[in-house]
DNA sequence: CAAACGATCGGCT
DNA sequence: GCCGATCGTTTGC
């Protein structure tokens, strides 16, 4: 069965189709406006996928298994599409990617900003944040709390301990939701990925994704 | 075994 | 805009 927009409705599932295809990039366009769940702490917290960044081995040199290099970190990159690869950055953050692609592929999309749907108060705990009392005090920006991959990790709970967990087990804390369907091209842009500059050319590719009208990205 | 290096964040100037 | 924190992973000796 090949994945058709079409076919899931919102606030279902994403299956197995959606995940296992070998354009990564469009992928990564196409997580755009769907929504993370997890449900750690017996409670649900969600997020609308705001901004995002396709990696691909064997040719890109920004991604952890370029060359195709296997090592115990990058294993479950090369596993089907459809579960969590997430590792530990600068010693501090853990950032979250969606494996996608047949088993043999590395590529994973990197999720670098979401917008709080549900279980804001939980994220804000995990975050060690106290939420506003208005919009109006100072410092307070509601953007603090899921913008940036590590602090989207942080407030929904996903760690290291959440790698290579897949989307459909009976059991897993952790998927993904259609949203309102795939977003429409206009209303997409797209970048030079962050933090990669030691990637050679392939740090100009423009494999950053955002919403262009969301307040909840890195720049907006 | 030692050491360098991050797909970052937040505080400070 | 700049800079330090912090530690698992990887690679080199």
């Amino acid at each position: 069965m090949i994945f058709e927009p079409s076919n899931v409705a919102a606030g279902e599932r994403l299956p197995r189709e959606f995940f296992i295809r070998t354009d990564v990039v469009r992928v990564a366009r196409e997580l755009l406006g769907q929504l993370l769940v997890t449900t750690f702490d017996g409670i649900r917290t969600t997020g609308i996928i705001t901004e995002t960044e396709a990696y691909r081995a064997p040719d890109d040199r920004a991604c952890h298994a370029f060359a195709n290099r296997r090592t115990a970190r990058t294993e479950v990159m090369f596993q089907e599409g459809g579960r969590a690869y997430v590792y530990l950055c600068y010693g501090i953050h853990h950032l979250f990617n969606v494996v996608t692609a047949p088993e043999g592929a590395a590529h994973a999309v990197l999720i670098r900003a979401i917008q709080p749907v549900e279980g804001v108060e939980r994220m804000a705990a995990r975050r060690n944040l106290t939420l506003p009392e208005n919009d109006q005090v100072p410092g307070s920006d509601i953007r603090r709390l899921t913008v940036g991959p590590g602090t989207l990790s942080q407030a929904m709970g996903l760690t290291t301990r959440w790698t290579g967990q897949s989307f459909f087990s009976p059991d897993t804390p952790v998927w993904l939701e259609n949203g309102e369907g795939i977003v429409a091209e206009g209303d997409i842009e797209a970048g030079k990925r962050i933090g990669v500059e030691y990637a050679g050319e392939c740090a100009g590719w423009p494999w950053r994704f955002w919403l262009k009208n969301s307040q909840f990205v890195k720049k907006g």
